[in-house]
DNA sequence: TGATATCTAAACCATATGGTTGAATATCAG
DNA sequence: CTGATATTCAACCATATGGTTTAGATATCA
């Protein structure tokens, strides 16, 4: 109806606006960490920061493997890259830097075959 | 206490994470409108989408200038440029065009005075 | 003055969210 | 088997969210 509509961005742009949740990725950056070792940086009860690894998880910017009883989580960052596509749209409403990269980022589109969407 | 802990980013985050607030930002991007004309695409009621942009409003996403009895919008861009900087961090996990912007953009920090933060 | 238009405020409702605690499920180590 | 470790599940709670309706508050028009 109203487009825009992906239905990752809702969960994906509500998985980000937690700090702790931002924080857990931001850990995941440097690499697969445990439930435990995510909740630990965090005055929470492990069910508690279990949660938001689970809405991280379906949000799709995490993923999860067992290993034995640990479960290791990971960051996915196709996600991450999805929402931020998101903005690709408006960034000619602000001027630093960006402005620069947009204009390269044409500048190519047009020398190569198109990729999906604008 | 956790970092990455801009109070700002929550609240944006969370404005994005509804379909109906993207839809209204986006409208915004063609100009400013009124409360009603960005009410005007949904099934809701007026009371309703005024929350909407009042959620939009204290993200800091839109601003507002009563003129007469309407109160007319407008996107502010600075605030989304703030929560695309926020991605910026997280590039380098992907790798579409972003990396090459990404790669050039760093020869040009290289080259200039640093910005503000990386 | 009075009617209409634009918008917010307030009260309400159902459901979601972020947290807790306590119990259940697996796994690993003796 | 026993016990400790790693994690989830379930129930619960307070508060937030997204919506409604009804009732103002202003502003414009006739």
């Amino acid at each position: 109806m109203v487009e825009y509509q992906s239905p990752h961005l809702d969960a994906v742009f509500h998985a980000l606006s937690d700090p702790t949740r931002r924080a857990m990725l931001h850990r995941l950056s440097a690499g697969k960490h445990s439930v435990s070792q995510l909740a630990e940086p965090f005055d929470m009860s492990l069910a508690g920061a279990s949660k938001h690894v689970k809405v991280l998880e379906a949000a799709g910017l995490v993923s999860r493997h067992v290993e034995g009883r640990t479960h290791y989580c990971r960051l996915e960052a196709a996600r991450l890259a999805e929402a931020q596509a998101w903005f690709r749209y408006y960034e000619r409403f602000w001027s630093d830097r960006l402005d620069a990269l947009q204009n390269i980022l044409e500048a190519e589109d047009r020398q190569k075959p198109p990729a999906e969407k604008g």
